[in-house]
RNA sequence: GCGCCCGUAGCUCAGAGGAUAGAGCGUUUGCCUCCGGAGCAAAAGGUCGCAGGUUCGAAUCCUGCCGGGCGCACCA
C-alpha cells in the first residue's frame, strides 16, 4: 500500500492484484510457456499477470464501490485506487496545519534517550567550511530526532589538547612570543600559528615528496637529473648526497628526507631544481602557443602547480636544516604539558580561550546550540586508566612497545577486518583513542543514553569500529548502539583542503562574503526597512543558503565547495524557500484574523490539490528523516513544498478571491506557511516574515 | 592486497522495487496596471558507467567488470 502517484488524487494504491495474479496464473502458465522460447514465454508471462492483474484490480474496485465508503474507487493498470473524498482530506490537512501550529509534524514522545556527538572543533585550529557541514548536519539531526519524539542530547567535544596544540604552542614560544594579535582575530590567529607549525615540522618531507613526484611522473626531469647533480657537485662538493640522489631517482626508488650526510645539500639543491622547473614550464607554454605537444607528458597546469609548490618550499628553504632539531623541541613541549608545567600550562589556558571565545561566537551565528560539552584534555586520565585495565585483562597488549588492541585476533576473526589499533603512544602520552574509550564510556554510564550518534568524517570509519569493538570486548552492551554517522568531506575546486598547502576556506571568511551579498541584495530589494532588521534578515538568508547548500547533499558524496554557487541565492536553495515563506506571510498580514472552518474546498485546481498534498505528507518526512538520520529528507520536502506553493501563488488569486474560496486559499496559506517555518526550523534556518 | 563510498541531462544534484526518471544552473523564448520578479510559464537536453542475475516489474536489490575518491600501527 502506498500514496497514489498522481497530482490531485488522495488515497492509497495497491499493486496486490499483481502479488494475486502471480500466484493465481505460476502453475497454470509453466505448461502454458512449455516449449517456448524463454524470452517469448517470458512476455507471454508478463502480459497475461498483466491482464489478470487487471482484472482483479476491476472486481476489487467494483466491490468497494457498490460498499461506497470511499470518494472514489478505480482500478488502473493493474492496481487498485482508493480514493478519499477531497473536501474531507483537505480540510484535515489544513487545519491540522493550523491548530497544530510549531507542532505539526511532531512525532509521538519516545522513551528512547539518544545522545548526538557532533562538530568537535579543535582549539588552536581553524574553523573551515569542512566544520560547517559537519556542524549543520549534527545541529539539523538533533533537531529532527527531537521534533519526532526522541530525548535529544546534543554533545560537542572539543579537542583542546593532543599533538596539534602542542605543535602550535612550540611555534608560538619559538617565533611569536610575545605577538599580542587584535582581539576579535585571536582564534583566527592561532590557526594561522598551527599551519606554519605543521608546515616547518612536515618542511623536509614535503621537500622530499615534490623530488619524489617529479623522479616518478616527469620523465625530463629524470632526464636532467644527471645534469643538475653534476651542476651541484660543481658547485659545491657534496659527492656522497649527490650519489644517493642520483641512485634513487635513477632507480625510481624513494628519496628519505633523513638520508643525507649534509644539512646544506638540499639547499643547495632547490634553486637548481627551480631552474629545471622553469625550463620545462616556458618549453611547454611556447609548445602551447604554437599548438604542438611538448616533450613532457605533463600538461600545462600540472607544470605551474608543481612549479608552484617548488616556489612556496623555496620560499623557505633556509627552514631545512632546522627540522630535526624543531622536532626534537616539540618532543620536549610535550613533555611540558605531561609534567604540568605552571607556565606553560597557563599557556595552554590562555590560548584555548582565544579559540573557545571564537566558537561560541560561530555557533551564536548559527544558532547552533549544545547541552553537553566534552574537552578532550578532562579525559586524559580517566583514558589512561582505561589503557591500564583493558593491559590488565588481556584485551590489549604490548606490542613494539606499544599498548594495542588486536582486534581481529581478540574476535576470532580470521580476515582482516578491523584490524588493530594502538590506544596509547610508547612514551605514555595520550593518543584521540586513548580519550574517546573514556569518553565513550562516560556516554554511557553517567547520561543513561539509549543511543550514541558520532557525526564524523568518512575517513574515520575504520577508527570508530574500532572503538565500538574495542567497547564490545570490554563487556559494554550499548556498544550495539553506537552509530556513525558517516559524511563525505567538503573539497575545493582546486582538490582537497589542506592548510599546510595554504587552501582552506575558513567559516568566517565565507560567511562574511555571504552576509556582505545577502545585504546589498536586501538593499536593493527592501530599501525601505530598518538598518538592524536588514542586517537580521541578510544573516538568516545569507548563513540558511550556506547551511542549505551543505545539507541539500547526501552525506556520502563529497561537496565542492564553490564560492560562486553559495554566493547565488537563486534557484535550489534556501532562499527559495524563505521566500515563499515571506510571501505567505503578506497574504495572511492584510486579513485581519484567519476565518474559522470547515473550509469548502471544492473545484480545486491541480495547484491546490499538488500544495495540498504536499502539506500532507510532513509528518511522514519527519520520521523517516528521523529514522534514517537524514536531514536531507527535510531540506528536499521543504524545497518541494515551497515550489508548489510558488506555482499555486501565481496559479490562485487568494485575496481576491470569492467567498468561500477565498477563506479556503486563507487557509491553505496558513497552513503552508506553519509547514515552511516547521521545515525550515528542522534545518536550522530562519523563516523571516520579510526579505 | 583488504575494506568503504561515488558514477543519473553540458554542469551541480534529487530520486522509498511500482505507472510517463525529476529539480537547479547554463542556453533559447515569453510574463510585473494584478496578494513581492530572490518568482512563474515554455522549449531544448537521458542507452540512469558497462555486462549479467533476481523479480510480474530494477536508476533502486545481488554478482562481476570499468572509471573516480577515501581508509588501513603510536595524526585527529
Amino acid at each position: 500500500m502506498r500514496p497514489i502517484p498522481f497530482a490531485g488524487v488522495w488515497g492509497t494504491s495497491s499493486s496486490v492484484s499483481y502479488q494475486i495474479a502471480t500466484e493465481q496464473l505460476s502453475a497454470e502458465l509453466e505448461h502454458l510457456t512449455a516449449g517456448l522460447p524463454k524470452k517469448e514465454a517470458k512476455r507471454l508471462l508478463q502480459e497475461r499477470i498483466r491482464e489478470r492483474a487487471q482484472a482483479i484490480a476491476d472486481e476489487v474496485a467494483r466491490r468497494l464501490t457498490q460498499r461506497n465508503s470511499f470518494a472514489r474507487v478505480e482500478a488502473v493498470n493493474g492496481y487498485v485506487n482508493i480514493i478519499y473524498d477531497v473536501n474531507q482530506f483537505s480540510n484535515h490537512v489544513v487545519q491540522a496545519a493550523i491548530s497544530e501550529g510549531s507542532h505539526y509534524g511532531r512525532g509521538t514522545p519516545k522513551t528512547d534517550r539518544v545522545m548526538v556527538e557532533f562538530s568537535q572543533p579543535n582549539t588552536h585550529k581553524a574553523f573551515h567550511v569542512g566544520h560547517l557541514r559537519n556542524a549543520a548536519l549534527g545541529d539539523a539531526l538533533v533537531r529532527i530526532l527531537r521534533f519526532a519524539g526522541y530525548d535529544v542530547l546534543a554533545a560537542n567535544y572539543i579537542g583542546d589538547i593532543g599533538l596539534h596544540v602542542i605543535k602550535t604552542l612550540w611555534c608560538y614560544l619559538r617565533f611569536h612570543r610575545g605577538e599580542e594579535p587584535p582581539r576579535a582575530q585571536r582564534g583566527r590567529w592561532l590557526g594561522e600559528i598551527y599551519t606554519e607549525a605543521d608546515r616547518r615540522l612536515n618542511y623536509r618531507q614535503d621537500v622530499v615528496d615534490l623530488l619524489n613526484e617529479l623522479a616518478k611522473e616527469d620523465p625530463v626531469f629524470v632526464q636532467a637529473v644527471d645534469r643538475m647533480l653534476k651542476e651541484l657537485w660543481r658547485t659545491h662538493k657534496v659527492g656522497e648526497d649527490v650519489a644517493y640522489l642520483l641512485g634513487q631517482i635513477a632507480h625510481g626508488r624513494e628519496i628519505k628526507p633523513d638520508a643525507f650526510y649534509d644539512e646544506q645539500t638540499i639547499v643547495q639543491f632547490w634553486p637548481i631544481v627551480g631552474k629545471q622547473l622553469e625550463h620545462e614550464l616556458a618549453e611547454a607554454r611556447r609548445m602551447a602557443e604554437q599548438g604542438l605537444n611538448g616533450e613532457s607528458q605533463l600538461s600545462l597546469p600540472e607544470l605551474e602547480e608543481r612549479y608552484l609548490r617548488w616556489k612556496r618550499l623555496a620560499a623557505t628553504i633556509d627552514w631545512w636544516p632546522h627540522v630535526p632539531e624543531w622536532q626534537k623541541e616539540v618532543r620536549e613541549t610535550f613533555q611540558l604539558w605531561e609534567r604540568e608545567d605552571p607556565e606553560f600550562v597557563a599557556l595552554w589556558e590562555e590560548t584555548r580561550a582565544w579559540s573557545m571565545e571564537e566558537f561560541h561566537r560561530i555557533y551564536d551565528q548559527l544558532d547552533i546550540h549544545f547541552d553537553v560539552w566534552f574537552y578532550e584534555s578532562e579525559v586524559e586520565d580517566e583514558g589512561r586508566a582505561i589503557v591500564k585495565e583493558l593491559l590488565e585483562r588481556g584485551i590489549a597488549e604490548i606490542s613494539e612497545g606499544v599498548p594495542v588492541v588486536k582486534i581481529d585476533e581478540k574476535l576470532g576473526l580470521e580476515k582482516e577486518t578491523y584490524r588493530i589499533l594502538p590506544i596509547l603512544r610508547s612514551d605514555g602520552t595520550t593518543l584521540y583513542s586513548t580519550k574517546d574509550l573514556a569518553l565513550t564510556k562516560r556516554k554511557f554510564e553517567e547520561y543513561g543514553i539509549d543511543r550514541a550518534i558520532w557525526v564524523v568524517d568518512v575517513r574515520q570509519s575504520l577508527y570508530l569500529q574500532q572503538i565500538f569493538k574495542i567497547m564490545e570486548l570490554w563487556g559494554f552492551e550499548q556498544a550495539s548502539k553506537c552509530y556513525h554517522l558517516a559524511y563525505e568531506m567538503v573539497m575545493l575546486p582546486t582538490g582537497a583542503m589542506s592548510s599546510r598547502a595554504g587552501n582552506v576556506v575558513l567559516y568566517e571568511d565565507i560567511a562574511g562574503q555571504v552576509l556582505e551579498r545577502a545585504l546589498e541584495i536586501i538593499e536593493e530589494k527592501n530599501p525601505s526597512l530598518p538598518t538592524d532588521l536588514k542586517v537580521e534578515i541578510a544573516r538568516q538568508v545569507g548563513l540558511g543558503s550556506l547551511k542549505y547548500g551543505m545539507l541539500s547533499r547526501d552525506s556520502n558524496r563529497v561537496i565542492v565547495f564553490d564560492i560562486e554557487e553559495a554566493l547565488s541565492f537563486d534557484g535550489h536553495a534556501a532562499p527559495y524557500i524563505q521566500y515563499a515563506h515571506a510571501r505567505a506571510c503578506r497574504i495572511l498580514e492584510k486579513v485581519e484574523s484567519l476565518p474559522g472552518g470547515p473550509y469548502s474546498f471544492t473545484d480545486l485546481v491541480s495547484q491546490e490539490t499538488e500544495l495540498i498534498e504536499q502539506l500532507a505528507a510532513f509528518p511522514d518526512e519527519v520520521e523517516r528523516a528521523a529514522d534514517e538520520y537524514k536531514p536531507l529528507v527535510i531540506a528536499n520536502y521543504v524545497y518541494e513544498l515551497a515550489r508548489r506553493f510558488n506555482d499555486f501563488y501565481h496559479a490562485c488569486p487568494v485575496l481576491q478571491a470569492e467567498e468561500p474560496k477565498r477563506s479556503a486559499r486563507l487557509a491553505l496559506v496558513a497552513a503552508t506557511r506553519q509547514a515552511l517555518a516547521n521545515g525550515l526550523r528542522l534545518l536550522g534556518i530562519a523563516a523571516p516574515e520579510v526579505m
